[in-house]
This record gives C-alpha cells, structure tokens and sequence, in this order.
DNA sequence: TAGATTGTTAATCGATTAACAATC
DNA sequence: TAGATTGTTAATCGATTAACAATC
C-alpha cells in the first residue's frame, strides 16, 4: 500500500521540517506560508511545497499550513507517532551518552536495555537503563518487542553482531560502527560515521577560501 | 589558488573512497582497477573516476590506480595529512565518547582538551585530557593553535558557545546540538544531528516492504 | 469577491552513467 | 605491439526551481 518511491533527498529533509515546524508551535504561530517558512529554514518555498506534496496536500490555497496539523502530519510519516523499542548494543561511552540523552524518549524512542560482553559493565545502570550480557539478547528482544539496535561497537564485532540481532528479530540498525553492514532487504541501516564526519570538516576547514574579499569599485 | 568548485556530495563520498583504500592496503593490494574497487563499494567504476579527476588525474592507463598512492593523495585533499587541533565543549556523556576515541589521533585530530561550566567536571582527565573552566577557553585556543570545536553541549548553548570560539579564532565546528548555527562566511560548520539520524531509521523502518515478495513464474 | 497561497506542471540545473578516444 | 583501463566528453537521469492555474 505504498504510494511512489519518495527521494532519499526528500527524507533527509524531513526531520528538519519537523523541527522547525516544533519550534514554531512553541512560538505560538498557527499558520505558516510556504514562503514564511522558506526564509526561517534557508531554504526555497518551492522545495518546500514540492517535498510535502510527496505525502499529500496539506496546505491550504490562500492560507498556508496550519503549523501543530503539518507537525503532525509529518510525525505520522516519519513513523514517530507509535512507540520504538530500542536497545544499544555496546555499553561504552558513546552507549551511554546514547542511553542518557533523553530526548530520544520524547520523541517515542524507548530505550529498552543495553549489551556488552565486557562482564565489569553487566549489571550496571543508565538513567535506570540496565546493562546485560549479550547471552540475555535473544530473550530480551523477543520479550520486549524490540525494533531498533544501535551498534556502539568496534568495527571488527559490528557485523557479526547486526546479524545476531537481526536473526531474533531486530528491523533496523542504527550504525555507528565505520563499516558498511551489507544486510538482508528486509532490515534498514542507519549509518553514523563520525570519523567521516570529522574528515569532512577538515576538508571544508582545509579548502576554506581564506582570501581577503576585495571590495568591486 | 582553488580549482573549480566541488560539489558537495563528491566531497561526502571521499571519506569513503579513503575507508576502501586503507583496507585494500591492509589486504596488501597494491594497485586496483576503478572496475574492481567499484564492485567492492557498490558504486559505478564511472563515479569513482569522476570523483577522482576533480582532484586530479591519480590512475594510468592500462594499470589502474595505485592503492597506496591515491590512499595519500585522498589524505592531502581531505587535510588529515596534516595535525588538527581540537577543543571539545562540553564535557557530558558524549564529549567523554569522544575523547575516548583514540582512531581521531591517528588520523591526527588531536584532542587537546575539554572544557565545561560545570565545576564538578572541571579538573576531570579522560584519557589524559583534562576538562578546563570556560574562563580558560580564549588563552586555551590561542596557545594551543585550536582550529576545530566539537559542540557536545545543548542546544540552548551552542550558540553562544560558537561565536565564543570563534571569536577566539576557531576556524571548524562540529556541530553535536540540534540547531542550525548560522555562523559567518569563513567558519565552517559540520552538523551531526543525531535525532535526524533516529528518525530517518524510523521512516525506514516504519516504510519499509514488508510484503512477502511472490516468486515469479 | 479579491487576494493569497497552494498544488502541480514545465523549465532548468546538476549529478550520475555511458561511451570511447587517449595512452600507458 | 596488443590489451587494459584511464580521463573526459556526451547522454541520461533525477532533483530543484520557476511559473501559474486552481482554489480557499
């Protein structure tokens, strides 16, 4: 039941959309034109009406966008109006950063428990988020209808990991381990790569124009 | 003494082609055809050397390119042939994972220290660097030759805190809070909003076919 | 109703892929 | 030299922007 294929470029975009659209009911704004919203976001007011008419119509002619209906809408396409289960596999630093941010929970993101082999961090807590031994995984993803896994691990454990993980029942992976996981069709990976984020702002710190603009007479 | 502009999602890519090479060198390979490495990275051999020739021409006719070569050649484009020096903001949960990552400091970002307002974190080493008093930030910076602030603090802050650092003669930052800095002409900015990331694995996941594909007969 | 602004088609722009002559 | 494979031009594809008729 799925209408035509929509852009990656366009669902990149949407969080984005929602966002700005959280920031403006906190601001008390009912209604937004195309336009409005293009100048506040950077961005064209054709992009802008092009993208959501991916997913239907949901301005009005003369009016606008009705602000907390569109916020909605776009919840509802991001799947971020129901529940996700998630665990963290990888207790470390960045799992526990994962584990202590709390926003992710506002936003229907459970995060159900985390794993690790290292047996001095089994048992420990986070936020009240209880770290388990990797033995426990199959039990506690079946039982806890957990959807999502993060993978806060070393490259060389990831994949061996995401197939586990997938084998009892887990639709989609949150990467950040820097390898490219090659999955079934039926699992969706998320990748977070920062050391290529990184080496992507030394590019751009690198090739920065540092010239002295001359002033056109 | 810049070249013609490069397009932004050849930039993305390069990272990537470098992750590839460094393996291939791992593997002892020591020259690749572009037919090969395409196979291998699920691109097309055309990209890869379309990519490549923004830069310049690195391959030979009839051979391929040479593995180690074009691994240091993708280095000098991306600035981590040479030493970045880094300050992280904010010294949470995920500014420890960060400092923690020690595969930064080979690819020579060196993190040289943290800084926080809270006064429980302040005099904390996590692996050696030290968490400083904000107060310490602009002789910090100017001592230590800081090019690049990783922003790991909330967003109600990371404004203030980027113009501060910048003020203070920070070139890159790295963008962890979720909010659009909108930062003058030559600071150049790299965003790593993971809440973004979360919900596009949510439209992933929520989108996905799950329909039993019929065999065709 | 008149004005505003969407939804949508058409035009443009840019990025990817294909093709092949150049050349090692 | 013959074969392989690049560098590069041309063709295609997709995404963005512009334009405007539909409509609230």
């Amino acid at each position: 039941m799925e209408q035509k294929e929509i852009s990656r470029a366009v669902i990149k975009r949407l969080p984005r959309y929602y966002r700005y659209l959280g920031e403006l009911m906190k601001e008390g704004v009912e209604r937004i034109s195309s336009n409005e919203l293009s100048e506040r976001m950077k961005v064209t007011a054709s992009q802008i009406r092009q993208d959501l008419n991916n997913f239907g119509g949901f301005g009005q002619q003369g009016y606008g966008y009705n602000v907390s209906y569109l916020y909605n809408e776009i919840s509802k396409i991001l799947g971020i109006d129901k529940q996700h289960n998630i665990i963290i596999i990888g207790a470390g630093n960045l799992g526990q950063a994962i584990a202590n941010y709390t926003n992710f929970e506002r936003r229907g993101f459970m995060i159900k428990g985390m794993f690790d082999i290292n047996p001095r961090l089994v048992g420990m807590t986070v936020r009240g988020i209880e770290v388990y031994p990797i033995e426990k995984l199959e039990q506690f993803i079946k039982e806890n209808d957990v959807q999502i896994a993060a993978l806060t691990i070393p490259k060389s454990k990831a994949k061996e990991m995401a197939e586990k993980v997938i084998s009892y029942g887990v639709k989609g992976i949150w990467n950040f381990a820097h390898i490219d996981l090659d999955l079934p069709e039926d699992v969706v990976v998320e990748n977070v790569h920062l050391s290529e984020s990184l080496m992507r702002l030394s590019y751009k710190v690198t090739h920065m124009d540092h010239s002295i603009k001359e002033i056109p007479r």
